[in-house]
DNA sequence: CCAAAAGTGTTCTACCTACACCCATGG
DNA sequence: CCATGGGTGTAGGTAGAACACTTTTGG
């Protein structure tokens, strides 16, 4: 293990690595994947390192595959982080011990002296199916809801902050849901959403008439029971439209 | 001067530069600064090295600094490019033979097999103020139309596009021009501004009124004589006003 | 039968778009 | 005096915002 770990990261860049808030949305609300490091309690975005032969897109999708077990998702860069000193608001003294449970002798000292310039990258990802698996140097993944993220390793809040914000600049260019919702599922579960998202509310009615607007979505002839109330139509995306709409962009204008 | 730039090689990042797309407006066409590299018909963006010490941020400052004189200057980061193989158009033999001219024996085997991943920034500059000065790997500095742009070196015309685009979507939701045109200016010069900016043609009273509804500018008492017509109001910035609504942006719908 | 939530259509308003006439300047 | 281009205001259209009643479902 130490020894293949050792191989990997020769065959990596030293100055570069990638980091992912990877989103996900379930039970109405907006949740982010973190990861505890080993035998600590400070918690991170899942990372990785770039092959020497290997775009910055590729390591970003082969990290999000080693992380959720997806393939093909919706997946942007959205911002890279180059501060010299890339703050935590942890002291150096208690970062180095927490980096040395996490990371073995061998490793920290490296990792908390090297300039290391960060690619963030965004993803969308479908709660349900994600499989998550933890890193070599992490013990436990969890889902966090956005206002419960708690003070990160590095500079990973500011990354959270910044995802999130690019996110919500996308979905007022681009639809956004297909990689986050089931295949199928309701209007108003599509509404939640986009209200999560972008931290508003919305008319029903308005919302509907927009989205259906843009022509991606297909009303299917199936209803969602199970509710005290009237059962709501199941809609799905339409592939090939939702791709041409990612393309082409929409105007989210609420 | 080589034991010099060996110093100055050592002192920075060797995985990651940073390349400026340098953005200036004159004779109502919007200009790019590009460098030919010596002996050599090969033209590039303005690009740079990060020293360990410094973020990307000051690294591409001082970049800008060094290539143009100015300081203060609009400068965001748009894309960071990580294609593992970035293009050009030569063949590898061609580049060889270009860069072994341009940076001498001793850096173009390092320069043509090292992986590096680029930081783009784009800047907006006022044309005037602007003292290009070559590099040193550079004996021209030229500015060029947009159309005019010739075929670049590595990935410097994708650069170009992505800083247009990001560009075009910056002056959507942020004001632009007080970094662009002179302290001042007419509407007119103004509105060609946006024109060339976004390639399109606006009717010039709703131009005025969209302007004039942002609350940045102040109309002078002045008019811009000489020429064959009534003489168009002098305007300028109202720093502090054009500085919040940076922050708070404004929304640019014609 | 009642509470909860979804289905549907119309009116109002505000902002963007289109448009015309007069005036100053230089040649 | 004429050509060029700038100064200014108004009317119309479109798209977003506001809004109510009816229907279905489970408890």
């Amino acid at each position: 293990m130490e020894r293949s770990l050792k191989e990997h990261f020769e065959q990596t860049l030293q100055e570069v690595s990638i980091d992912c808030a990877i989103f996900g949305f379930h039970a109405g609300e907006l949740k982010i994947l973190l990861l505890r490091w080993k035998g600590t309690d400070g918690w991170s975005l899942p990372g990785g390192r770039i092959y020497k032969e290997e775009s910055t897109d590729d390591a970003a999708n082969r990290i999000l595959k080693e992380r959720t077990g997806l393939t093909d998702i919706f997946l942007q860069q959205y911002y890279t982080f180059g501060n010299a000193n890339r703050l935590t608001h942890l002291s150096k003294q208690d970062l180095m011990e927490l980096l040395e449970l996490a990371l073995g002798k061998d490793y920290f000292h490296d990792k908390i002296n090297r300039r290391v310039v960060s690619i963030g990258y965004f993803a969308l990802v479908e709660f349900d199916q994600v499989q998550a698996t933890a890193d070599w140097y992490t013990d436990e993944f969890r889902w966090w809801e956005i206002p419960d993220v708690p003070k990160l390793l590095f500079d990973h809040n500011e990354m959270v902050v910044r995802a999130l914000h690019a996110l919500r600049q996308q979905i007022r260019n681009q639809p956004v849901g297909y990689n986050l919702l089931p295949e199928k599922f309701t209007m108003p579960e599509l509404q939640r959403l986009y209200e999560t998202i972008l931290d508003k509310q919305f008319d029903r009615r308005n919302f509907q008439k927009l989205l259906v607007s843009y022509d991606i979505l297909e009303k299917l002839d199936e209803k969602r029971t199970g509710g005290a109330n009237k059962s709501p139509f199941l809609y799905r995306f339409n592939k090939s439209k939702y791709e041409k709409a990612m393309i082409d962009g929409v105007s989210f204008a609420m």
